[in-house]
DNA sequence: TGCAGCATACCGACTGGTCGGTATGCCTGT
DNA sequence: ACAGGCATACCGACCAGTCGGTATGCTGCA
């Protein structure tokens, strides 16, 4: 393992629990067990390794999503359903855990960094654009009208993100649950829209 | 109005823009027009201006939509959907128009200044009880199982900080209508689960 | 095979400037 | 005269970024 990744590593463990005006270049390089001369032998800037910082974490969570079994399901919307419910099941332990680089990234530098919000805006798209088709096939098949499946699919990524914020506001205990607890109303909106009325559990 | 005030109002626009991290005391007092021995005289450090900004930021916020007129509104739902589309009405302009103080600092520092995401909490919940006896009317009124006033008003507030952060993702021409989208969705959510089958608009 | 020439990867001391915070004193209203 | 409200001047720590240098390995030529 590079100089490269150990950086990009410590950068999304210390960008998670710190964001990124909090952490500092030697804070980053103390985590990745490297020198400052590596830091800037590989990255032209701080702001440089933020955007790469967002690219890596698209690249790793999208792989991951990309090979999760829920998209062998033949129903579409058993496929976006199965979707929100394998993100309910990655949601435990303290939020830095579970949040999301990109949208931290994106709160703490949209003003003063265009590069790192187009980064964090281009990895939370990927991400939606990734449920598109599915959702886009749910809306044709139930005759959902008055939106889209590129809205719904955005709603997905506005909840999740939520979902972190109100995380945060909480003790490490209570943490998780309430930010499961909003991909569970997520769920009952779809289940809704598509037909499927979900009875008591 | 005294620098205390200033500081305050200072705090409440600098944060927004460049977050708390991004935000120095020296910047704090410029955009205040006060020294740094004002500030000193009335903050301790700037962890507790942080704690004092978002306590402010809930009681003007709070004050502001218990005087809004959809309280009057005699249907428990139609206070709800009022209060969203009231939302939906203030949101317009850059991001850090419309966005929340309380959701911003506690990204930053939910995990370096426990006084911090405490008083942010305290923000966000706020907001949240002040719809809950709406939404637990709602509830019972029209029989909805399987979920509490306590978490649908939770879930707005969810989906208003993430629709904040998809925001932020955006240019300034688009920011403010991917935010409303957002609460357009909720709005559904909540129309279907009340039983107000929303046709075209 | 061996060596010159060069690029890449990395090191860590150092710099100028900014950070949060402090010490002290002036000024005004009572 | 004295206390609260604020200004000025300053401090040491830390910040992002620089720079001279070393180690390693590839490439082409003899």
């Amino acid at each position: 393992m590079t100089a490269k990744d150990k950086l990009l590593e410590a950068a999304v463990k210390l960008i998670r629990s710190n964001g990124f005006a909090g952490t500092s270049v030697d804070q980053l390089c103390a985590e990745a067990g490297v020198t400052k001369g590596a830091f800037f032998h590989h990255f032209s800037s701080k702001e440089a390794l933020g955007v790469a910082a967002a690219e890596y974490w698209s690249a790793s969570t999208g792989g991951f999503f990309a090979e999760a079994p829920f998209h062998a399901l033949a129903d579409p919307v058993d496929r976006v359903l199965g979707y929100i419910d394998l993100r309910i099941a990655l949601i435990g332990g303290p939020p830095e855990a579970f949040s999301c680089v990109a949208g931290t990234l994106v709160q703490e530098a949209f003003r003063s960094s265009a590069a790192i919000r187009v980064a964090a805006e281009a990895s939370i798209m990927a991400n939606a654009r990734a449920l598109e088709a599915d959702l886009d096939a749910a809306v044709a098949q139930c005759g959902v009208a008055g939106t889209t499946g590129a809205s719904l699919a955005r709603h997905v990524q506005a909840v999740i993100q939520g979902a972190f914020i109100l995380a945060k506001t909480q003790p490490e205990e209570t943490a998780a649950e309430l930010a499961r607890e909003q991909l569970v109303h997520l769920r009952r909106y779809f289940a809704m829209l598509f037909g499927r009325e979900t009875g008591e559990e």
